[in-house]
DNA sequence: GGCGGCCCGTACGACTTCCGTAAGGTGGCG
DNA sequence: CGCCACCTTACGGAAGTCGTACGGGCCGCC
């Protein structure tokens, strides 16, 4: 349900069905804000709380609790333990999505002040332009200098082509050189991208122009 | 016991065997997070909870509550009189660690947006920049002015890269000079703080960029 | 003032990793 | 069916890093 609103209200959406499956989800998906139901089954709420919490960076997570009315004692522990904000059952759609939103815009504020230029994200791959690290699907990807830029190029124009010279220009920084050294690059990043380098689903081969990132949505953009 | 735990997850651990001593080694050491247990011989944990609090700077002094199960109404008295997190007997070591650790690390955070320098923290490595000592798992590490300037400031930006270059002029001050001198003393910097100074687990070598303090987490952070 | 120790910057060779190029194979497009 | 774009593989060299060693400067100590 909690899904549903969320979702029609243009966030992207992954859920978990207990504490276990959401602690593990959101080391691998890297949230931007979890919605946490304080009853759930296995790990209750609070110790999922507390543990997204203690995880590495998770300071920053910022956690939407729901709780239900009058659980006045786990209402002022959510909070304390750092709980950006709290919904109590039974509430409306609207009320969800505009404390979600409210608490969204909180901490992008507080991450533009900080200065973070942030993540480049798309689907379950994640890099870090900062740390030079590349995630996918939880696991870190060990990528050269020259492949972490290509595929840091890629992801900063999800869904444009570009030709090789054009690669070449902008991320090699050159104005002339072996084109085919793009293509070599494009095949060695593949391999550690791709599941099936064969059939690659990432990166595509635009014929006769060059290649382009598919952001995990084939379909036309919403 | 708790004490044996903490000394082994890398802290310095001064204990007291009740109450009163308890306030007495507080007011003398200065800790930074106090592991307090409810049930104490002559004054009650709650009591030197609140007396701790009224100390000078006591509003800052973090508390960790030990409790036993089921003792719901002294759990919430607890929080209410500020104890920053509880932990409830029986306890696995491990739990206990966790929660000293997300703990201090708030405090950190919490310090460090009051303008507060405060005292570095990654693992079980610790910098005192006022004091310009540096721990690691308690044992006191012999560093140079420029070692620990430069792990100091790598530990200001975990996880971030930073090319020799950069390390040059925000660490030595200097716009020019040769940049083998960063190399070396990255590597002298590992002799002294790493296990196996041969696999760097804590300062990383990022291939054609430079190096990079990884604070333990290998995975994503989140 | 002389001596020794510590710290620091530089230099050099060995080694590893990565990159660019070339050459031959494959598949789509006209 | 042929051409051209793209893929695949291999290899030599370039670049980057590591380990070590050396000499100079600063300071404390005798």
């Amino acid at each position: 349900m909690v899904t549903g609103y969320l979702l029609r209200a243009g966030y992207r959406v992954d859920r978990a069905a207990d504490g276990h499956e959401a602690l593990a989800r959101a080391a691998a998906t890297r949230p931007d804000l979890v919605v946490l139901d304080l009853m759930l089954p296995g790990l209750d709420g609070l110790e999922v709380c507390r543990r997204l919490r203690a995880a590495e960076g998770g300071e920053r997570l910022p956690v939407v609790m729901l709780t239900a009315k009058g659980e006045e004692a786990d209402r002022i522990l959510g909070l304390e333990l750092g709980a950006d904000d709290y919904v109590t059952k039974p509430f409306s759609p609207r009320e969800l999505v505009l404390r979600v939103q409210s608490v969204l815009r909180r901490s992008a504020a507080a991450g533009a002040a900080a200065g973070r230029p942030g993540r480049l994200t798309a689907g379950d791959l994640t890099l870090d332009p900062a740390a030079r690290r590349a995630f996918r699907a939880g696991r870190e990807l060990a990528l050269t200098l020259r492949e972490f830029d290509l595929l840091a190029f890629l992801l900063r124009h999800p869904g444009a082509a570009f030709g090789r010279e054009e690669l070449m220009q902008r991320v090699w920084g050159w104005e002339f050189g072996d084109l085919s050294t793009v293509t070599v690059h494009v095949r060695r990043l593949r391999e550690k991208v791709e599941d099936d380098p064969a059939a690659p689903a990432l990166i595509t081969t635009v014929w006769g122009v060059g290649y382009r990132f598919d952001p995990a949505g084939k379909g036309p953009a919403l």
